[in-house]
DNA sequence: ATTAGCACTCACAATAATAGAGTGCTAACA
DNA sequence: TGTTAGCACTCTATTATTGTGAGTGCTAAT
C-alpha cells in the first residue's frame, strides 16, 4: 500500500501526537500544532481518506481519529527511522555496563534496569540459555544419601544446576567417579546427542555404577531441554503510569504475561526473519494476553550464535522510535560485555 | 481492653459480616441478617459504644460503620479461635504435597500455588536459607579462564551457586585441589565462621594457590552472608478482585512489596514473639508499602531450627480465621516433607 | 435497660442542561 | 481541480438538580 507523500507526512503527524497525548487527534489542533501549511479543512478530507483505507478510526462520530494497529505497522515500516542515541546517553549506558560486567547475573538484571528507565516501559531480559552449547565439563556433587547436584559447563563457561534424586546412595567420592566417567564421553560430543548406550562400553564400572549413568544421563538431557533460561523483568509498574493501563483486566494480562516465564522466553527466542529489530504490534502476537499490547525484542550474540533475547512491553501505542533506538544500541552493548564476560 | 459480652458478640458479627461484603455495616441489616434478639436500635448504641471505644468508624455520617485495625487486633487476639480444617480439604493438600516432594524448589512452588488457591490472597514462600547451616562440602568448578563456580553443600543437603572471578586462571585440575583444601577446613566449622588465617598454615601450598583460596574465603562468606533465599510467589491477581483494590496505586503498592524480595525475606524471617503464626495487620507492618495490608506468615522447621518461612498478603480486611488455619495446616505438612526430602 | 418512632444526613443514581471539540458537506475561490 | 471558509450537526464530558434509600441520633414510651 502506498500513499503520497501528503497522505503520509499527515499519517505521521497523527501517529506521533497520539503517541505523546493518548488523545484523539482532531483536524483543528492539528494544523494549529503543527505548521504543516494546510487549512483543517483539507487535512479533515485526508484524514477521511485514510480511515476509509484503514489507518484511522473515530472512538465515536464527531471525535478526533486515533491510528490503527495498521497505521502502527505501516509507521513502522515505511516512516520511522531508526536514530542513533544522543552521544550522552550512549557514554550513560557504557558506563553503566563497565560497573555492572563482572558476572553474567548482575549483567542481565542490569540490562533489565537500564531498559526500563530509558524506555519507561516493562523491560524483560532473557539469560543465555545452556541448551545447545557445548558441554565442557560436568560436575556431579553429593548432596545428602541418594540426592546429587549436577553442574553443567558449557566451552563459554556458563553454568546450570540440575537437582536429583537416584536409586542408590552417592557419596563424594563415587560422585567425582561419576563425572569423570561423564566428562569423558562429553570431550566431543553436544550434551543432546548424547547416547547412554556408550556408556555399556566401558569396562571398569561396576553394575550400580553402570546403572546410576543410566538414570543420570536422562535427567541431564531432559533438564537442558526444558531449560527455560532465567526471565529478568523489571519496570513491571512504570506501565500503569498510562491511561490505557488504568484498566484491571490490562494490568491482570500484563502480570500473567510477565509471569508466564516459559512462554514468554520461547517466543522472544523464536526465529522470525533476520530483523535485527522485531517488532510485534498488538494482535500481531500469538499469545492471547499479549494482543493488547506491543512488543519489541532484539537478540544479543556470541561468535554469531544467538545467545539470549531481550525487548519492551508497552502498549501499542508505543514509542517505537525511541524504543528501537535504544534496544538498537543495547544490543550492541551487550554483545560486546558478553563476549568480554564469557571470553575474556 | 475488655469488652462485655454482648459488645464482644456485635463486634464479632460486624467484622464477619465486613470481611464477607466490603460494605459498611449498619444496625438494621445486621440485625436481620444474624438474629441475635435484640433490636437495631439497641445495637445502634452498642455500635456508638464500639465507636467511641476506637473499634468502628462511619466513613461518613450516616452511614454503616466498618472496622478498625484495633478492631481486627482485638479480633485475632480475644475473638477467632484457629479451626481444623475440614478433613477432605486436609487429605487433598497432603496428597498433594506427596506428589511434589521429590525436589525442594516444585514443594516450594508448589506450596505457593496451594496457599493462594486455598486462601484466595497472595502467597509467599520463603525457601530455605543456607547461612548459618552447617557446610559439609564445597565443590570448586572451573568455568573458562579464572572464572569459577563455588557450588556451597550444607549437612541437610542443600546447595547453593557462587560464582566469581578471580585474579588468576583455575583449570579442573587446579579447581578440585582448592576443593580439596578447603573442604580440609570445613569438616568442623561453621562456615560463617572460617577464618582465613588459616590457610597459611598449610604447607603443600604455592604461593599461587594459597593467594587463590585468599581471595575466594571472602567471596564465600560474603555471598553466603548476603544469601537471600529463593522467595516463591503466587496468586498475584488474587487481590485484584478485591474491591480495594481496584484503586491502580494499592495493585503498585502489592508489586513492589513482592518484588522487594530481600526486604520481604527479611520481614518474614525475623523473629518476634514465639507464635506459631504471625498476623501484623495494616500500620503495624514496618514496611510502608505494606501499611494498607496484612500478612500473615509462618515458619517451618528442621530439627527445630527455623529453615524458611511463608504467608498469605491480602487486605487488612482479611479473612483471618481461614487464612490461620490454611497456614497451621501447611506448616505440619511442610516440616512433614521437608525432613524427608533433606534426610531422607 | 430496651425499643419504637421520627427527623435528619449523606452517598449514590438518574436526569437534564450546557459547552466544546470535532465532523461532513457545500459553495466559493485560486 | 485542489483548497478552504462557513455552517449545521453530532456526540462526549461536565455540571447541576433531584430523588431514593440505608443509616444515624435522640426522645419518649414500655
Amino acid at each position: 500500500m502506498e500513499l503520497n507523500t501528503r497522505k503520509k507526512k499527515i499519517l505521521e503527524v497523527i501517529i506521533r501526537d497520539y503517541i505523546n497525548t493518548a488523545e484523539p487527534v482532531g483536524s483543528r489542533t492539528l494544523s494549529k500544532r503543527c505548521n504543516l501549511g494546510i487549512s483543517p479543512a483539507t487535512i479533515r478530507n485526508e484524514m477521511a481518506d485514510l480511515e476509509e483505507l484503514g489507518f484511522l478510526v473515530q472512538p465515536h462520530t464527531s471525535s478526533g481519529r486515533i491510528p490503527t494497529q495498521q497505521a502502527y505497522r505501516y509507521y513502522v515500516d515505511e516512516i520511522m527511522e531508526i536514530q542513533k542515541l544522543e552521544k550522552m546517553i550512549r557514554t550513560d549506558i557504557h558506563r553503566g555496563f563497565l560497573d555492572h560486567n563482572t558476572e553474567l547475573g548482575p549483567t542481565m538484571s542490569h540490562t533489565a534496569q537500564v531498559l526500563s528507565q530509558l524506555t519507561n516501559y516493562t523491560a524483560v531480559v532473557l539469560a543465555p540459555r545452556v541448551t545447545n552449547f557445548n558441554c565442557k565439563h560436568v560436575q556431579i556433587v553429593s548432596l545428602i544419601k541418594n540426592r546429587v547436584l549436577m553442574v553443567v559447563v558449557t566451552q563459554e563457561g556458563m553454568a546450570k544446576n540440575i537437582e536429583v534424586t537416584l536409586s542408590q546412595e552417592v557419596d563424594t567420592m563415587l560422585a567425582l567417579k561419576l563425572s569423570n566417567v561423564i566428562n569423558g564421553f562429553l570431550k566431543n560430543t553436544i550434551l543432546s546427542e548424547m547416547s547412554s548406550d556408550l556408556i555399556d562400553q566401558i569396562q571398569e564400572l561396576s553394575a550400580a555404577e553402570s546403572k546410576l549413568i543410566h538414570e543420570i544421563i536422562p535427567h541431564l538431557k531432559k533438564a537442558l531441554m526444558e531449560d527455560a533460561s532465567e526471565v529478568h523483568s523489571t519496570g513491571l509498574t512504570n506501565l500503569f503510569n498510562y491511561p490505557e493501563f488504568s484498566d484491571v483486566n490490562k494490568i491482570k494480562q500484563l502480570i500473567n504475561i510477565v509471569q508466564e516465564k516459559q512462554v514468554l522466553s520461547e517466543m522472544m527466542t523464536s526465529k522470525d526473519g533476520n530483523q535485527v529489530i522485531r517488532i510485534k504490534i498488538g494482535s500481531e502476537n500469538d499469545n492471547e494476553n499479549l494482543k493488547d499490547f506491543s512488543i519489541i525484542t532484539s537478540t544479543y550474540e556470541l561468535d554469531g550464535e544467538m545467545m539470549g533475547a531481550f525487548g519492551v512491553i508497552g502498549p501499542t501505542r508505543m514509542n517505537y522510535d525511541n524504543v528501537s533506538s535504544v534496544l538498537n544500541y543495547i544490543r550492541n552493548e551487550l554483545n560486546l560485555h558478553i563476549s568480554n564476560l564469557l571470553m575474556k
